[in-house]
DNA sequence: GATGCGTGGAG
DNA sequence: TCTCCAAGCAT
């Protein structure tokens, strides 16, 4: 890396790297939203659904389905001993149901490996299906207030508009990026798992992506972007991903039925729900090959039986 | 690093 | 209508 936002970040004086602090998680405190994995009988496990819900997909759709799940399945154990297809069911139209399979999946493993309780440890959390960087970060942060730097397309947006002066951060997350974010973490573990939150916060409340509501942030006195007159994005196009007419939309009528149908489903039944054969077909294998559907014999399909 | 992976609300 | 975008992950 050549360049100087790493150096910028790493060269600050202290009270520059804590100059945001206070002021974003005093925001925080008087504005953050009530919800439900935010509340002490959340627990680990109430975290972790919820971090694997979120991702992707926007928190007034995933509050009825979190609900429901956490009384359907209070504990990693209760979820581990149902057929995964139950999750994929239960999961409804979230969205990217791949995500179902691996919370089954990482509630079975976390039933085996450790003891039925969400691991501590951020290389543990990581080990996890469905567990990447950031939701290892997150639920080590959320749930066990520990220190880790948090970094998902909120605060990468905050980053970048308050720290690195621009409308949007690059398209892929960058090393800066990850280097910027360790330097900013609060020196304590309580700090740091506050900041984690109000800077997720603030992006998704104040700094957003389309219409900033700059008026009300809590740092706008000392945003570089501001200060620099708000430029224009510029960069690389960001990919506007398509969706009619491609596998995806096939994929998502096929597992619709399949979720409405507590009876194996016949091929011709699956056939109506797409014209073209080929297109159709490829969907349907492809689903299968990513467990989140079984044939059976005699051309029937159904959502999996399979128990990790 | 680029792709594929769902769904629906807002502007 | 159409475009954008919403707490990413795995390959």
């Amino acid at each position: 890396m050549t360049a100087t936002t790493e150096d910028a970040a790493t060269a600050a004086p202290d009270h520059d790297r804590t100059a945001l602090h206070a002021p974003v998680v005093d925001w925080f405190d008087a504005h953050a939203r009530d919800l439900p994995w935010r509340r002490p009988e959340a627990g680990a496990w109430g975290v972790m659904v919820s971090e694997f819900m979120l991702q992707q997909t926007p928190v007034s759709r995933v509050l009825p389905v979190y609900e429901q799940w956490l009384e359907r399945w209070p504990r990693p154990a209760d979820l581990a001993a149902e057929p995964s297809g139950e999750a994929v069911r239960a999961w409804g139209r979230l969205g990217y149901p791949r995500r179902a399979l691996r919370l089954h999946g990482a509630a079975a493993a976390i039933t085996e490996r450790h003891g039925g309780d969400v691991p501590k440890g951020h290389a543990q959390l990581l080990a996890l299906p469905g567990v990447g960087e950031y939701t290892a970060a997150a639920v080590a942060s959320f749930a066990y207030g520990q220190r880790h730097a948090v970094l998902d397309t909120n605060v990468r947006r905050v980053f970048a508009r308050a720290v690195n002066g621009r409308q949007y951060p690059p398209n892929a997350t960058t090393a800066a990026e990850r280097k910027l974010a360790r330097a900013l973490v609060p020196a304590d573990d309580a700090t740091a798992a506050r900041w984690a939150a109000a800077t997720m916060e603030l992006g998704a409340l104040v700094c957003t992506a389309r219409t900033p509501d700059c008026g009300r942030c809590p740092i706008a006195d000392r945003c570089a972007w501001q200060q620099a007159g708000a430029p224009e994005y510029e960069g690389p196009p960001r990919r506007t991903q398509t969706y009619a007419g491609t596998d995806r939309q096939v994929r998502g009528r096929l597992l619709a039925v399949l979720r409405e149908s507590h009876t194996p489903v016949p091929q011709a039944v699956l056939d109506r729900v797409w014209h073209e054969p080929v297109q159709r077909a490829r969907a349907l294998d492809g689903l299968v090959a990513d467990g989140l559907v079984e044939p059976l014999a005699g051309g029937e399909y159904r959502l999996p039986q399979s128990r990790g």
